[in-house]
DNA sequence: TTGCTTACACGAAACGTTTCGTATAACAGC
DNA sequence: GCTGTTATACGAAACGTTTCGTGTAAGCAA
């Protein structure tokens, strides 16, 4: 493959006057950098990354962890990084975690013997414990997307999720529901805890009492709030409404339904946080609190760049986006 | 950072017994392994894999080309090639070319940058133009995914598609459909050329005449598709079935079935190739062509690091994986 | 002409690895 | 005790860049 050796050969200078002539890094005649151009052209010369990684002490690769790309959420932050990235000349590497923590250990080792510019985490834990693990293995500017970590002291943008939830519940009790069940996340990420403190607070405005035996445990997966929302529709006193904490607990929650022979929304209302992009082929089409995820991205990148280029201090600010509501045809008036 | 010099300082040997130890290259006595593994444990060392790039004249580093990551389709392979090679120590770089044919070029000068030890590209098209195009910016083992491309002399993992149109046809021919509508794919890509094909042969088998008339053009995208639907259903003698040549134009054609009030499959029935990750809480749950793409994925990459590891060349062999029908809901028998 | 500045081109060092040829010590054979 | 062999540790070169200090010719003022 070419190296610049080749370039300055055939364009008749110097290694360094043709490496400055590419880079406009130091003044360079007009006759001089033409002649260094079409050698590059003619020879098809491209920079060798590594050589430039290991002499700038830098490469020019984000790395994007997120817990899993085949859930359309995800998908869509990693093509709104992708693009910025690709923009910006950086190469985007797009990890899933698939919420393992080895996993995300050796992802993270990975990302360091790559040396990357920057991370975007979108973390699957929130907790201290797990925030101290991670610590220790980034060295680089990074961004949490999403939701927070104990103990990893970056910016973060995320959704403002109490509204969140505060939203949708709002939106079910002003329907007339006063039995709404949650599908709740997981312990340890605070995301859920807080969407379902919205939910609590509604609760509270409406002075509307809540059971609790209507909060069924979710944990973000499928499969799981698929489980219990059987359970708890074959359980005495079913609700009228179920708010899934997350779009994925919702099609648990719509599988379950179907398979109880209930229909969505004359038997129960539903909705969730997170709009799906096939929303209307859906059945039914759901009402949804969306969050503003192309927007959300973009201001992350955004900051990460900010902080690699101009080697800025994370100012450690939590940037929150508002929710939407956007109603479909999940829910009905009681 | 640290460096492989500190791990020899901190050891007492050598920076190049250091390394033998580190890698197994060299015969190095277990006591100084011993102290080299400590040494490397106590100061946190992590090679720096641009320094082992620019040494070893190769990275550790898979690209993955495709149309779009937000398509669960390829989010899908996407998962299954990004865990193969972080089992094998490699890390996968995701790119969507958003069929754009600059960006698939800058996508792969930057995958040329970077030298890449090997890459799977799944084509936007097919034709020859395109591919000596392309041709000129690879360098490094590649292993071609659901298509081929002409003049890309590399090896080829996809789909039988003339067999998954066919099947599809089939099954609405037997179900006695005989006005079936099929949205074709672009001229410049030969799987949906391959589909359409497995569409005619199976009304030559059936010996039920083709008319032009219902072969509309959806190009792969979910919005064409919908508007051309739109037009066809209008238009006087519609089609009984429809046969989407891919998922996101299945999505399509659902959406203007929908608009138009016509219920599915009571009004007409529609199939499509490749299946959905959410097919049941669909609206109808689809009946689908589904092709096996986490094993179409797996062989991809796994023969992709046969040629790398190996140094094999290509052998230029097309492997074709066996479609599947999948009965749900969207096709009535006449 | 001389001296000073400017503009540009050059050479060499350094980034962190791996690898290859060489050095040294231990040991066996005679 | 000498030579030959084996086992293991070491030093230096090389990978392809960028950068910094130096060199040189041209331009200008006096």
């Amino acid at each position: 493959m070419a190296t610049i050796k080749d370039v300055a050969k055939h364009a008749g200078v110097a290694i360094s006057t043709a490496s400055a002539a590419i880079n406009r890094s130091a003044p360079v005649s007009e006759e001089v950098i033409a002649k260094v151009e079409a050698a590059v052209r003619d020879i098809g010369y491209v920079p060798h990354a590594a050589a430039q990684s290991l002499r700038m002490g830098q490469s020019r690769l984000i790395g994007l962890i997120l817990p899993d790309i085949t859930n359309p959420h995800f998908a869509n932050v990693a093509r709104v990084v992708e693009s910025v990235c690709l923009e910006a000349g950086y190469m985007a590497a797009v990890y899933s975690t698939n919420e393992d923590f080895d996993r995300e250990r050796q992802i993270l080792r990975m990302m360091r013997a790559q040396r990357v510019a920057g991370l975007i985490i979108i973390p699957t834990r929130s907790d201290a414990t797990h925030g101290a693990r991670l610590a220790g293995e980034i060295h680089v500017p990074t961004v949490l997307l999403d939701s927070y970590v104990d103990g990893l002291p970056y910016d973060v943008v995320k959704l403002d999720n109490v509204g969140a939830g505060r939203l949708a519940t709002d939106y079910l009790l002003g329907l007339g529901h006063r039995r709404i069940a949650v599908t709740t996340g997981r312990d340890n990420i605070i995301t859920g805890e807080d969407r379902l403190q919205g939910y609590l607070e509604a609760h509270a405005a409406f002075g509307v009492p809540v059971d609790p035996n209507l909060q069924i445990t979710g944990k973000f997966l499928q499969a799981v709030a698929h489980d219990n929302t059987l359970a708890l529709m074959r359980a005495p006193a079913p609700p009228t409404a179920i708010f899934a904490l997350s779009n994925m607990m919702m099609l648990g929650v719509l599988n379950a339904l179907r398979e109880l022979k209930l229909s969505v929304p004359e038997d129960v209302s539903v909705i969730c946080i997170d709009d799906f992009d096939y929303a209307n082929i859906m059945n039914p089409p759901p009402t949804v609190v969306a969050a503003p995820v192309a927007k959300m991205a973009q201001t992350a990148i955004e900051q990460l760049f900010e902080e690699i280029l101009n080697k800025s201090q994370p100012t450690m600010a939590v940037r929150e986006f508002v929710p939407e509501l956007i109603i479909r045809e999940s829910c009905r008036r009681l």
